[in-house]
RNA sequence: GGCGGCAUAGCCAAGUGGUAAGGCAGAGGUCUGCAAAACCUUUAUCCCCGGUUCGAAUCCGGGUGCCGCCUCCA
């Protein structure tokens, strides 16, 4: 069974089949590092961290590169601001970045590049493209000729003229057409600049992605991904710089996800309604963050409010009770492996979960596979007898696709109770003995209070947090 | 104007020809000292109008409503 994924370049489904068989390229659009990222950025991380978890699952190996924008027009603007560098705040902001990341249990890439750091790769290149024709200078800037190769557009469906229709006036006069774009900006004043062929200046926006992900990944990467919008210009414009610059494909498949709409609106700053990843988390487990952005499917436009978020907590609380109930259920369960009738269930699951994720990374229908082995652990822990074998085979399921590939749940995390609690559960198990109810209910409803749930089973108590 | 998307139960959300997954919330039941958790049962003629078809949420045409890109916004 082969993974089909949706390739904006072609608008249709296609076999995924890398350039190395067993091994994919990846490259993810990573945040311009001026600010704190958002519930949007959060959006695209996540996402295309369960595609790499789950690629890997598979047994691709996984090359996976994101880069940091930390030098353009809006650190450049903070920088006015703050009176600080643009080095300064680009470092806060990575700083911020992973510590965002990691409370989302996203996995870091395997090289994060900086535009800064490769500066000198850049003018190279920049230099390529000139004398290839593909590009030309002006007082300081150099534009890619957009004219140049006939197939500009064919990311996002426009010819030039189409493009040309709808885009708004041009103020830029130096550029020889509309669309041309800088590859090199010149500096003004008093701006962060490096030395070039061409004067002090920085590169654009789109020629870090091109020369970054030739270095770390080649000429042609497999995947390469970011937000719907980053379609065009700024995906357009790197296929047509990379493609001028080595001569080959760019890119296998475009993968494009959907925006966030925050209460049916636009997350935009001017309405001022941006949810900032690290508000959200003080708010939200990471489970129901994770569990919101990957419960709809990755191309639709989602919808952010409480009301969903309070539905994301409870879902997540179903499966997070369903392995507290498994732990505990394996205390008392008899020596014994799993029997054939629930391995062969388990393996069912396990196939229609991978066959939802092979159909375009439909992480919706692999969640509902996920309830239904929920439902499955539910029923195995009710029985009256079972073998540890069982338990763990569910665990490991749970594992597997809950954890290691969604990142939904954390089955290793340990929690334990304090002394003075422990003793009041004793204290309740006795009082339940002697038919003490009063003070049994009195004791349970203590402990809910602090947040600890008490449970009793056949099994005896146990008990989970809130 | 060009390109594209969406409209499914109270809410969220899958589903591209065969009589509607899953989650949240609600109702009833079982279990329990009582709870909780869990399990069982229960809640939709899929925006409207035509058409194709033995058969359509799914395909075609028209309409209504909402949205995105065409601006260095994920």
């Amino acid at each position: 069974m082969t993974v089909l994924l949706y390739n904006t370049m072609t608008r249709s489904k296609e076999k995924l089949e890398p350039i190395h068989p067993g091994k994919i390229k990846m490259y993810v659009c990573g945040p311009t590092v001026y600010n704190y990222i958002h519930i949007g950025n959060a959006r695209v991380f996540v996402f295309f961290d369960v595609v790499r978890r789950y690629l890997r699952h598979l047994g691709y190996q996984v090359t996976y590169v994101q880069n940091f924008t930390d030098v353009d027009d809006r650190l450049i603007q903070a920088s006015i601001e703050t009176g600080r560098s643009v080095p300064e705040i680009a470092e806060q902001y990575i700083e911020a970045y992973f510590a965002d990341m990691d409370a989302l249990r996203v996995e870091r890439a395997d090289v994060h590049p900086r535009a800064t750091e490769h500066i000198p790769e850049m003018i190279e290149a920049v230099q390529d493209l000139i004398a290839k024709g593909y590009a030309y200078e002006k007082n300081g800037d150099v534009y890619y000729r957009s004219l140049h190769k006939k197939d500009y557009g064919k990311l996002s469906h426009q010819s030039l003229d189409e493009l040309k229709a709808g885009a708004r006036i041009e103020l830029n006069e130096r550029k020889e057409h509309p669309l041309d774009f800088a590859l090199w900006k010149a500096a003004k004043p008093g701006e962060i600049s490096w030395d070039s062929p061409w004067g002090p200046g920085r590169p654009g926006w789109h020629l870090e992605c091109s020369v970054m992900a030739r270095k770390y990944l080649g000429d042609t990467l497999d995947i390469h991904a970011g937000g719907v919008d980053l379609c065009f210009p700024h995906h357009e414009n790197e296929i047509a710089q990379s493609e001028a610059w080595t001569g080959k494909t760019f890119v296998r498949y475009w993968l494009h996800n959907g925006f966030i709409n925050i209460d049916n609106e636009k997350m935009s700053k001017s309405l001022g309604n941006i949810v900032k990843v690290v508000e959200l988390r003080q708010q939200y487990s990471p489970s129901a963050i994770r569990y919101f952005l990957l419960s709809s499917h990755y191309r639709h436009p989602i919808n952010f409010n409480a009301e969903v978020m309070r539905q994301a907590e409870s879902s997540v609380e179903r499966i997070e009770t369903a392995v507290t109930n498994l732990k505990h259920r394996k205390q008392t369960a008899l020596e014994g492996t799993a029997p054939e009738e629930l391995i062969s269930e388990l393996n069912g699951l396990a196939d229609r979960f991978v066959a939802e994720m092979n159909d375009d990374f439909n992480t919706a229908n692999a969640i509902s596979v996920l309830f239904d082995a929920v439902r499955l652990a539910n029923e195995w822990v009710a029985r009256p007898v079972i073998t540890k074998g069982a338990v763990d085979a569910i665990l490991d399921w749970m594992k597997r696709y809950a954890e290691d590939i969604l990142g939904l749940v954390e089955l290793e995390k340990q929690e334990s109770l304090d002394a003075e609690v422990e003793a009041l559960i004793a204290e309740r198990q006795q009082a339940r003995k002697e038919r003490n109810f009063q003070r049994a209910d009195e004791i349970r409803d203590y402990l809910a209070s602090k947040g600890i749930i008490l449970e009793d089973t056949p099994q005896g108590v146990r008990w989970r947090r809130k």
